[in-house]
RNA sequence: GGGCGUUUAGCUCAGUUGGCUAGAGCGCUUCCUUCACACGGAAGAGGUCGCAGGUUCGAGUCCUGCAACGCCCA
């Protein structure tokens, strides 16, 4: 059949050349058309940083997208996947700065804004598209053509017009906020980039003195105190203090509330409160200074007690103006200085050793400092009622949060697992402003221009008459921000397509745009409707492909994402921005830590592919991929035949024996088996039981794959194929259909198209799963370009693009099934005792077959001999075969006792009985165990009465049955001797 | 501190609405280069289902408590 020796599986030979013809026959390309609204596929791919490189999550999560996409793509929907990638502005950014200081010794301070920027895209353009190769490397079938970038002029559109709604409808606001400030970076970083660590440092014990000194009563009589003692860990933030808190029911200090210190070194008085959240009474001294400007703790304290909130820090972490005498200082200099300022004066009590924990940037290693600046927010919570009423975006919900919510409690928005729902709604119902600038240059500028007071502007706004003009005619939007009348300022927004306008009137009159870009996740919030074309670039695409059907990603960017992107998309579109949100698990290590570069635990995504095939990697992602919120990859460093040491993981040898037997069944048996045949409809009544079996097989995994994959329980489909494909089609058919096919005639020709027709369909199904090794077989299955059962139709010239199999309930058949189960049965047990006849022959040669087999059967088993037995005689390894329902058990027979039948074996020439005695008495031990517990069941009269009636038959049937073994392993056993 | 998840064979994991003898892959033992496949085939061993209670005729599955590990949010 096949010339020269086996092949194994290649995948680096398939790959590249796989991709390359699915690309050139547009595959993935994807164009409005006149299909209906429910037979649309849409995804948006969660874009990638630019600066990244694929990591085994970003794997697990476009092999989940790829199966959904390509099973719906050959499902007959109009399929889009459409790709990106984020411009991920601080770690971009840092990322360019390191490279240019690196090279040129510069800072960006020394390129400015425009350089820096315009280097950025320089990098990007050279760069950025590593993660798409990668992707295109693991099968991803996105639609290339329609590629988006989140700073890119398509959604760069959409943020301005999104910014400018907002603004105008009051949604965004200026305020303070106490920031994770990085001092060398100089912007503020968001809480997940920032980590912390454990760092030795000191506790210092300062006294502050009492404004008046005080007699207080207490258990072992008056005291007289003059001073408090507070103690810190970073002393310098003293000089920004403005009170002291001490607990209000501690009978220490109580009464000292309403009273005052002096803040050494400053000249200041500051108050004594009493704050029963901030001071824990057992910890430290009981007194706690308050450092509002610097600390989130005393930040909340100062909201709750009115208190004022004094910075002491420039961006560049020095003490500012407001340190007095220790201004410009470097902070580790001012905590010397304060220290010893503190010492001289004779207020420093004591100093302990101490172990902290200090957040440090993520990207800069430097310690992160909370920090009160002005940022911009959007505005989540409700608002009043007129406010709401005048914003179409809300669609008469009180604010963008409740928006959100209301989404998915009227499962408008589904998760997958449901209980991310919970996450979802928990978070979105606190109803937090979103911080949404970043003092940064890469990335969408805040669209804001204003005149610093200095101009005039705080107590007299004077746009003058063309720009009172514009905003009269709706094309700027004007909002004035600041508490304090004084410190009001007045702020611009143009439309976008009035922004030049806008510049040539405001700038020449001493406005300036607002230095901040948008946090990426402004951006990425749009990216379901901003990637197709909304506002305006291309009305047709929105309104064919949004809103989208689903979107896969991880729970941890539930709130930063998800929910944002519903808002947006309520907001802007009208509509939510998927039906159904696939949270997948995270991919921890063998001891289940999260992968990470500095644990060195992490797997490559590519080197699996080099080491195992793409098909490898995805199989076995795939086949991980369960509703639990973990999945555990044991980690090893593994050579590579190019030489190279990297982790992989045993894990993936899986998916790449999976893929090499599919590949050897279909290359080494069924395709050069095949002929040159000619396929013709097979009427149902000729085929033969293990065709009729294979197809009812077929049916049941077509079915539970289907069903699997639209609910997204993909582990469940690749596990029905698995099964499939190795336990029913190779284990079994293949094996039972090989007698056929050396016979020739009719009945081959049936086996033939059976086994083509099998093939066919499996590659369809596992073609989402595997699409490399699937379509390759493909290619070769053209030998057999018709193919089908009772109508036989023509073969699709390429998988990707081929018809997902339709359900064929019709090709069930229970019965068929379980008539192949009792001859497997048969078949197990005979290869059973051949078995223990070879170990009991230790030292000889070992037997292929048996001399003979006896079957004393039931009526069906016997009828099945009658017409299997001579592949049963084959696949099982016996010479002859005897059966009936009274058929005579030979002497000296190893025995097996079954529902169906028993089998004898007469072996007493070849071995010596003795092991059989005591395996028979183990067995028959063991049956009269499960009849005893069957018996014990069914005596128990609540069972028979409150049990569901088909439970308690089927009991009476096991327990009849269990009392027949029983008889006749008792049987067996004396007939040993 | 709040929430979520996990705990089943040596390892990694399945186990639907409670109901026959708790499954798979890897690993292990024995045998087999036999005609698609040693990245393979055949057969087999291996589990007091984390612990303690409870509900129930019946619990891996439901409830309560506890423990360990992990993640998310404060």
């Amino acid at each position: 059949m096949s010339d020269g020796p086996s092949k194994s599986y290649n995948p680096r030979e398939t790959e590249s050349r796989i991709y390359r013809k699915w690309l050139d026959a547009n595959a993935f390309r994807a164009t409005p058309d006149d299909r209906p609204r429910d037979r649309r596929f849409v995804m948006v791919i969660p874009p990638p940083n630019v600066t990244g490189a694929l990591h085994l999550g970003h794997a697990l999560n476009n092999t989940l997208q790829d199966i959904l996409t390509r099973r719906k793509r050959m499902d007959g929907f109009n399929t889009l996947w459409l790709p990106g990638t984020d411009h991920a502005g601080i770690a971009t950014q840092a990322t360019v700065e390191k490279e240019i200081m690196k090279a040129e010794k510069k800072t960006r301070h020394d390129l400015g804004r425009d350089e820096l920027v315009r280097r950025i895209w320089e990098w990007k353009e050279r760069f950025g598209g590593r993660i798409l190769e990668q992707l295109q490397l693991m099968g991803c079938s996105c639609d290339w053509t329609r590629l988006r970038f989140t700073l890119d002029d398509w959604c760069a559109r959409a943020v301005r017009e999104t910014f400018f709604k907002l603004f105008r409808d009051g949604l965004i606001y200026r305020g303070k906020r106490l920031v994770n400030w990085d001092t060398q970076l100089q912007t503020a970083v968001a809480d997940d980039e920032v980590y912390h660590e454990t760092v030795k440092g000191h506790l210092w014990h300062v006294r502050y003195p009492l404004t008046e000194p005080a007699t207080l009563s207490g258990e072992s009589g008056d005291r007289r105190i003059a001073y408090l003692v507070v103690a810190t860990t970073r002393p310098e933030t003293m000089l920004g203090d403005t009170a002291v808190a001490v607990h209000p029911e501690d009978p220490r200090y109580a009464p000292l509330i309403g009273r005052s210190v002096h803040l050494p070194l400053t000249g200041r008085t500051i108050p004594i409160i009493g704050d029963g959240l901030l001071v824990k009474r057992e910890f430290g001294t009981g007194c706690v200074k308050v450092t509002p400007a610097h600390d989130p703790n005393d930040y909340q304290c100062a909201l709750r007690n009115n208190l004022p909130m004094l910075n002491i820090m420039t961006p560049d972490g020095r003490i500012n103006e407001n340190g007095g005498a220790h201004q410009g200082l470097k902070l580790e200099d001012a905590r010397k200085k304060v220290v010893a300022d503190l010492d001289a004066e004779g207020l420093l009590e004591r100093v302990e050793d101490y172990e902290t924990d200090v957040g440090h940037s993520d990207r800069s290693k430097v310690p992160i400092q909370p920090y009160l600046s002005d940022q911009w927010f959007v505005r989540m919570g409700d608002l009043s009622p007129e406010h709401a009423a005048r914003i179409p975006g809300l669609h008469g919900r009180p604010g963008l949060a409740q928006l959100a919510i209301d989404a998915v409690n009227e499962g408008r928005v589904r998760f997958h697992p449901e209980r991310y729902a919970k996450t979802y709604l928990d978070w979105l119902g606190e109803k937090r402003d979103w911080c949404i600038s970043r003092q940064l240059w890469w990335g969408h500028r805040i669209p804001v221009w204003s005149r610093a007071a200095s101009s005039g502007d705080a107590r007299a706004p004077s746009p003058g008459p063309p720009l009172a003009e514009l905003v009269r005619a709706g094309q700027v939007a004007e909002q004035r921000f600041g508490d304090d009348p004084a410190a009001v300022r007045t702020c611009y927004c143009p439309r976008p397509e009035f922004e030049d306008r806008f510049r040539q009137v405001a700038e020449p009159a001493g406005f300036t745009q607002d230095s901040d870009v948008l946090d990426t996740w402004f951006s990425s919030a749009l990216w379901p409707h901003s990637t197709l074309g909304w506002p305006e670039a291309d009305p047709t695409l929105l309104a064919y492909y949004y809103p989208t059907s689903v979107l896969s990603t991880a729970r941890e960017i539930i709130t930063l994402w998800v929910a944002r992107m519903v808002i947006t998309g309520l907001y802007n579109v009208g509509d939510v921005p998927f039906r159904d949100v696939v949270i997948h698990a995270v991919i921890q290590d063998g001891h289940g830590r999260k992968m990470s570069k500095s644990l060195g635990n992490g797997v490559d995504p590519v080197d699996i592919i080099d080491a195992y095939g793409a098909d490898a990697l995805r199989y076995t992602l795939a086949e991980s991929a369960t509703e639990t919120q973990d999945i555990r990859v044991p980690v090893k460093p593994t050579k590579l035949p190019d030489g190279r040491t990297v982790n992989t993981s045993e894990r993936f040898e899986k998916g790449r024996n999976f893929c090499n037997k599919l590949w050897q069944v279909s290359t080494g048996f069924v395709i050069p088996s095949l002929g040159d045949a000619a396929f013709a409809p097979i009427e149902r009544a000729a085929l033969a039981l293990e065709d009729r079996w294979i197809l009812s097989r077929l049916s049941a995994c077509v079915a539970s794959v289907s069903d699997a994959l639209d609910g997204y329980h993909f582990s469940d489909a690749a596990q029905a194929l698995y099964q499939f494909m190795w336990n029913d089609y190779c284990d079994w058919y293949v094996e039972m259909i090989k007698p056929r096919l050396r016979a020739g005639g009719d009945s081959a020709r049936i086996a033939r198209q059976v086994l083509a027709h099998g093939l066919d369909r499996l590659l369809r199904l596992l073609h989402p799963l595997v699409p490399f090794v699937t379509e390759a077989i493909w290619e070769a299955l053209a030998v057999a370009p018709r193919r089908g059962i009772e109508t036989p139709h023509d073969a699709e010239p390429m998988l990707a693009t081929a018809r997902w199999p339709e359900r064929e309930p019709a090709w069930r058949d229970d019965a068929v099934e379980s008539d192949v189960e009792i001859l497997k049965v048969i078949i197990r047990a005979i290869r059973d005792i051949r078995t223990r006849v070879n170990a009991l022959r230790a030292g000889q040669p070992a037997l292929r077959t048996l001399p003979a087999a006896v079957v004393r059967g039931g009526r069906r088993c016997c009828e099945l001999l009658a017409t299997q037995g001579s592949f049963v005689q084959l696949l099982a390894g016996c010479d002859r075969l005897d059966f009936g329902p009274n058929a005579a058990k030979p002497a000296g027979s190893m025995t097996s006792v079954h529902e169906a039948a028993q089998v004898f074996v007469p072996v007493g020439e070849l071995v010596d009985l003795a092991a059989e005695r005591a395996r028979l008495a183990s067995q028959l031990e063991a049956k009269r165990e499960a009849l005893d517990r069957e018996r014990e069941r069914l005596a128990n009269e609540s069972f028979t009465s409150r049990a569901a009636p088909d439970v308690v038959e089927r009991a009476r049937q096991r327990e009849a049955e269990l009392e027949r073994q029983v008889a006749d392993l008792r049987q067996h056993l004396a007939d040993l001797g």
